[in-house]
DNA sequence: TGATTAGTACTAAACTTTTCGTAGATGATT
DNA sequence: AATCATCTACGAAAAGTTTAGTACTAATCA
């Protein structure tokens, strides 16, 4: 459960999680107008992240199909994990006041965090 | 401001911190006792950090002496804005929900975490 | 002073990741 | 069937990162 994906397999990912599935030539025509890519390029990441089991593929058309194999969700926590270990040396509590003082929440979003923190609360009772 | 360190950048980087100010030798023994390695690698990824302005280095004694340029706290910050950019679509919600859910907090650092989102919503004013 | 120690510089190999060209296969079109 | 468009496979170059050996230099010590 802890592949982590390189930066541009990550990129890949995006587009599969948004996708929920996608050709080789969906992936390409957006990575494409983010930054010029050759199509082969993404046809070989994708033949690569098979082979390191990120992605699947069904090949039973013409044009093979790909889906990311770890949800979007799970591929965060380790991303977080890697994160939080490599460079906060555990410490999640400073990690979480990077965020806040970087990304400047909405006050929705601050509500929301409030509530995570009372549910985080209650597993300490 | 957004210089991005490397994984190994990274670990030397911890140490400078650590210890404020070091020479080769320091790090190296530091580094070597989790992880086997070359005197000279250490050196190498020092004189390479101090090209790519990560590292400053004093070289009026024999044993050059290296500091880093920026903060702990800078660096982690664009780290952490890094990972928000190209894994979180720029949600910061979504990281520190993630956070709170992979490491569970110690119910101190929890109290921290509210006073920093008091200090959050007092800025929403 | 001559030998030894501790240091830096430089070179290059090894490894990882990213990129893309070429070849060949498959399917569609006329 | 011949041609054209679209696709995958493969190989390998290019770029980025990490590792370590060798050579040279400066300081130290016996």
């Amino acid at each position: 459960m802890s592949n982590k994906p390189t930066k541009s397999e990550l990129k890949i990912l995006n587009v599969l999680w948004e996708l929920k599935q996608a050709t080789v030539r969906e992936v390409h025509e957006i990575l494409n107008d983010r930054k010029p890519t050759a199509y082969t390029t993404v046809l070989k990441m994708l033949q690569i992240m098979t082979e390191k089991n990120l992605v699947e593929r069904d090949d039973s058309n013409k044009a093979h199909i790909f889906r990311a194999k770890q949800t979007k969700e799970n591929t965060q926590k380790s991303l977080v994990s890697d994160l939080i270990e490599k460079a906060f040396r555990g410490s999640a509590l400073k990690l979480v006041q990077h965020v806040l003082e970087t990304k400047p929440a909405s006050a929705e979003e601050l509500k929301e965090i409030r509530k995570l923190i009372k549910k985080a609360e209650k597993k300490h009772k």
